[in-house]
DNA sequence: AGTAGTTTCATACTTTAGTATGAGAACTTT
DNA sequence: AAAGTTCTCATACTAAAGTATGAAACTACT
């Protein structure tokens, strides 16, 4: 075990000691303050002429006097605490669901575009994953009906293929 | 113009006066207190035998009594004042640009499915709409080799389309 | 140094996607 | 009823997508 006190540690007590003056300073201010006050006022009551009576005023001022410093002090040692925090919360906002103003988009696009229901509904199978004949098999219509909705749908999205057509449906709103 | 006090108006001033009191009671109580324990002590100074210069002394427990008086009163009114303010700032994190947990996420997914990064790269390429070929130019290899990767890719996924693997990983958040 | 996984490429083939063109049927609007 | 639109279907063709198989080169890890 080394020594409690050695040549290199002493330095640290000087630092706790300027950290314990830093700490109290507003306080020990004020004691020197309030001495400094009980002295002026010690030398006032022998210069100035006391009138009769006015014991009772002359300690009413210091009364007076030392509350306002009671209250400066106060404010002046509970400045710290009056800090705002600020507590960010993240709120997730999803967009999956879609609204009724989500869906008048939706058709306003479709009319912008001259889109059929027929297309749209090809649109949507396509977006799905579904293959040309898959389509044609689920909306009950030949396999060539299919290709030409589609190859329309194409020339009016102004794209040249299925993933291109979905992409752009899906940055334009047309489909969820 | 009205008469400035009418009968109807006279119980504006009571509440404006019942406003100013609940205002100021603090002020006002220690007022009261004030002047109470002036009289307590005057009353002291005569029944306690002052000894010899013991009247500093008084004068040093007046500061005191009332520099406490001081604090609490600032403590009292300053109360609402120095509670910590929580602002809570809500901060909307919309699903479209990419957080971290997102990114972790997908990087997951990616390995649960033991997808390769070239393959993932292929993946993102198709969604954007890009053909095979498109795709080859873009990363700078030939056109077998993205459909090698397209083939696994699907395999992977377990999907027989391009589209579909789209619809897939886009369900699976593996693209944005 | 060897092993495993990734990336790359090639060839041959099948399937699907997409285009062009035309035309009939159903529906709505004028 | 005529005109316009949408939906339907067909044929023929081209282009792209997707599969199967094999193999070389590179990377990383033991």
């Amino acid at each position: 075990m080394p020594p409690l006190l050695t040549y290199h540690q002493q330095p640290y007590i000087r630092r706790a000691m300027r950290r314990f003056l830093q700490k109290y300073k507003q306080v020990l201010l004020y004691a020197a303050l309030m001495v400094g006050i009980l002295l002026l006022l010690q030398l006032l009551q022998y210069k100035l002429v006391l009138i009769n009576h006015s014991h009772e005023l002359y300690i009413l001022s210091i009364a007076v006097v030392f509350t306002g410093l009671g209250i400066w002090l106060a404010l002046k040692l509970i400045k710290p605490k009056t800090e705002i925090q600020t507590v960010v919360v993240e709120k997730h906002v999803y967009l999956q669901e879609l609204s009724a103003a989500e869906l008048e988009a939706m058709e306003k696009e479709k009319q912008k575009l001259g889109l059929s229901n027929r297309e749209m509904e090809v649109l949507q199978l396509m977006a799905e994953g579904l293959s040309n004949q898959e389509i044609a098999d689920r909306l009950f219509v030949s396999l060539p009906t299919v290709k030409t909705h589609s190859s329309k749908l194409f020339e009016k999205l102004d794209v040249k293929r299925r993933t291109q057509a979905i992409e752009k449906a899906r940055q334009l709103k047309l489909i969820a």
